[in-house]
DNA sequence: AGCTTGAGTATTTTT
DNA sequence: TACTCAAGCT
């Protein structure tokens, strides 16, 4: 009776509680419950390998809902995501499925608030422990450019410019800065494997290095591995590693295969012994290690515990049919390094991934539109479209196809508009006006003034952070201006003075920077219209954040990374084909997809195929590319394409073969053809055949005959 | 200071 | 080719 009587009462609980675990299959279910029954004493480490299109965000996103559910508390949650839109995205399903199972007490879910990427995290860290690491709150983040730009200042101050031997260029040299603090590689190591060219420059680099780190601690700027380091750092002092390691009772971080060592580093001295650390990630889709991303840190995760790292693998995937699982499998297994997971799929269906053989770039234009166009008439969106490639410069020919025929397309990946001199002119008012010891805005914002160069922008900068506490507006008023830029100066000076004192307030000063902007727009720029629709777009989206120093740092750490046509961002509810780098298709998927320049020299790219490693990683680049298809897949491969001034002399078309990944014994796994088919007419007919059998021995011997 | 010119080099992906 | 950098000239 008791059994009778208890029954029904339990399972209602269990079901109204699982009704959402109910549609994961045993794996996902086992990574979802794993330890999450004691919240407030975490389970020990949790690594989920989940194979592409494995529902990996889902259960990853059903995982921290039901640690909610379980009664963790939202706050003590960090959730470390590849890129800011990934983790919007978990936030968002994450809510979903509590709502599903709590009802009215979802609100849960908007508690949610330490998600993002490890550089965000970081800088939201640092500012709350500025203080004790003796840091000014106020600091500034400097992007890519600004750090070279910066570089470059001090290059010059060491006298490194000039030399009769051609230093390395500012971007290189910060390229290898970046690399040796992320891989925690010696310099010289990292001048072997990666920038061969500058081995004999190591002392003089070595010396830039200490004074650019230097420069950046007096001018109160961060790179942005300065935000991992920092944090490193924190959490390997003792006294603040206790603090920081309470704070989040799990951590849980996603594309785990893309971090480096020194991201490894910081979770591993946050979370020590592994209880409450769960990372999630595919081995086989490991594709950033030009930015210092070890494939070792999740190979080599569980056994760095004691006990081992629970893992859990998911290997059934729901996204793509069969055949174009079999031929990614296909790609992958050929890799040097044997992957363990065999993706697995019920989607039946009897079209294969195409290979098509097009003559050169114009037409692998046409067709890729033609295939498209076909696939929108038979009502497939645009949107649900995608064209991938490995270089953002690979769809220039496609790009003015689609323009040419009115197709609106967004661009994922390649340039951003942040990098446009006039964009990071006005920012730099800004960035002055919050952190007034940054030489590398300041120089920049002076040197918009007729008449000041170089030799007076030095000079102004020296007064201006003279001093213990740098005061711009006065030191800016009391400077003397050369003559003839003393009818510009006072403006400016009033300008100053009224963003650093933040009199006007946010986000109306940007309005006000903008108006004091436009003439010298108008005078340094032929095309001054363009790019004054670019400074009124930075307006309208500056004015979504509510501070000056939000917008700041969230702009360098998540700068909008979509561009498109000229006519500018489609509207959102229109149709839109997506163009994407490989990369930047990660953890996406669409209906029908096209990979353009299946070729050797693209995929692989020839400039980086010195080592076994380098080429396995190209490998599982177009693994990736395949593995975003759900329906269909193209591999587009011309037979001509253009070099961009490749080692010797210039540009010219070069004969391109297939990829190496895909060789001959793969080929059962796609359909071939050719684009455009060959016309029906000018088929050859039985007797035709006959007649050119004899024929070839004709010539055959003809041409042998021609030395005799 | 700011322009022109000429030499020399460059390496795809991004937080 | 296209871009950066530095020297030379106005």
């Amino acid at each position: 009776m008791l059994i009778a009587t208890d029954t029904p009462a339990a399972d209602t609980v269990a079901t109204q509680v699982a009704s959402y675990l109910a549609k994961l299959n045993d794996a996902q279910r086992e990574a979802v419950e794993f330890g999450a029954d004691t919240p407030d004493a975490p389970a020990g480490p949790l690594l989920v390998i989940a194979g592409a299109g494995s529902g990996k965000t889902n259960t990853l996103a059903h995982r921290v809902a039901h640690l909610l559910v379980k009664g963790a508390d939202p706050h003590r949650i960090l959730l470390l995501t590849f890129s800011r839109r990934a983790a919007l995205e978990m936030t968002r399903r994450v809510t979903r499925i509590a709502i599903g199972a709590l009802g009215s007490k979802s609100a849960i879910a908007q508690g949610l608030t330490w998600s993002g990427t490890f550089h965000g995290i970081g800088a939201r860290l640092l500012r709350d422990y500025a203080d004790l690491v003796g840091l000014s709150p106020s600091f500034t983040i400097n992007d890519r450019e600004d750090s070279a730009d910066l570089m470059n200042l001090v290059r010059h101050e060491l006298g490194l410019s000039a030399k009769e031997k051609r230093f390395p260029a500012k971007s290189t040299c910060f390229a290898i800065y970046s690399r040796v603090v992320n891989t925690g590689a010696s310099l010289a190591t990292v001048l072997d494997q990666a920038f061969p060219w500058c081995r004999e420059w190591e002392l003089d680099l070595r010396r830039l290095f200490a004074a650019y780190v230097n420069a950046k601690q007096s001018q109160s700027v961060l790179d942005y591995d300065d935000l991992l380091l920092y944090w490193s750092h924190l959490a390997a002092e003792p006294s603040l590693a206790a603090d920081l390691s309470r704070r989040f009772d799990h951590v849980l971080v996603d594309e785990y295969q893309d971090t480096n060592r020194l991201q490894a580093s910081i979770l591993l001295s946050m979370k020590p012994d592994g209880r409450g650390l769960t990372v999630v990630g595919d081995d086989a889709q490991s594709i950033y290690s030009f930015r210092g991303a070890t494939v070792r840190n999740i190979l080599d995760f569980p056994n760095h515990f004691d006990p081992p790292a629970r893992c859990v693998t998911l290997e059934r995937n729901y996204r793509s049919t069969q055949p174009i699982l079999a031929a990614s499998n296909a790609v992958i297994g050929l890799a040097s390094e044997r992957y363990t997971k065999n993706l697995w799929t019920d989607r039946a269906c009897e079209q294969k991934p195409r290979i098509v053989s097009v003559a050169d770039e114009a037409n692998q234009a046409r067709y890729v539109v033609e295939k498209v166009l076909e696939a929108r008439e038979a009502g497939m969106t645009l949107k649900s479209q995608a064209v991938l490639f490995r270089a953002a410069h690979h769809s220039a020919a496609l790009e003015i196809e689609l323009t040419r025929r009115n197709i609106p397309f967004v661009k994922f990946g390649g340039l951003k508009f942040l990098d446009s001199v006039h964009v990071k002119d006005v920012l730099a008012v800004l960035r002055w006006a919050e952190n007034p010891r940054d030489r590398v805005a300041g120089f920049r914002v002076v040197q918009l003034l007729p008449g000041i160069g170089p030799a007076i922008a030095g000079r102004v900068l020296d007064q201006v952070s003279n001093g213990d506490a740098p005061n711009t507006p006065r030191a800016l008023a009391s400077f003397a201006a050369p003559p003839r830029a003393s009818e510009d100066w006072p403006q400016f000076v009033a300008l100053m003075a009224k963003v650093c004192a933040r009199e006007t307030g946010w986000p109306a000063e940007f309005e006000m920077i903008r108006r004091w902007y436009e003439p010298h727009l108008e005078r340094n720029h032929e095309d001054a219209a363009i790019r004054h629709g670019d400074v009124l777009q930075m307006e309208s989206i500056a004015s979504t954040y509510p501070t000056r120093e939000r917008f700041l740092t969230e702009l360098t750490l998540d700068p909008p990374d979509a561009t498109s046509d000229e006519s500018g961002v489609p509207l959102l509810d229109e149709d839109y084909l997506i163009l994407s780098t490989i990369h930047s298709a990660k953890g996406q998927e669409w209906r029908n997809v096209f990979v353009l320049n299946g070729v050797d020299g693209c995929i692989p790219s020839d400039l980086g195929t010195g080592s076994d490693e380098e080429i396995d990683e190209e490998r599982r680049l177009l693994y990736v590319a395949m593995t975003r298809a759900k329906e269909d897949l193209h591999i587009v491969t011309p037979q001509r394409f253009y070099v961009h001034n490749q080692t010797h002399l210039g540009d010219r078309h070069v004969w391109a073969s297939r990829t190496r990944f895909i060789p001959a014994q793969l080929m059962d796994r796609f359909e071939a053809a050719a684009w455009p088919p060959v016309p029906v007419a000018a088929a050859p007919t039985a007797a035709g055949l006959a007649a050119a059998a004899k024929a070839k021995i004709d010539i055959a011997a003809r041409l042998k005959g021609m030395w005799d």
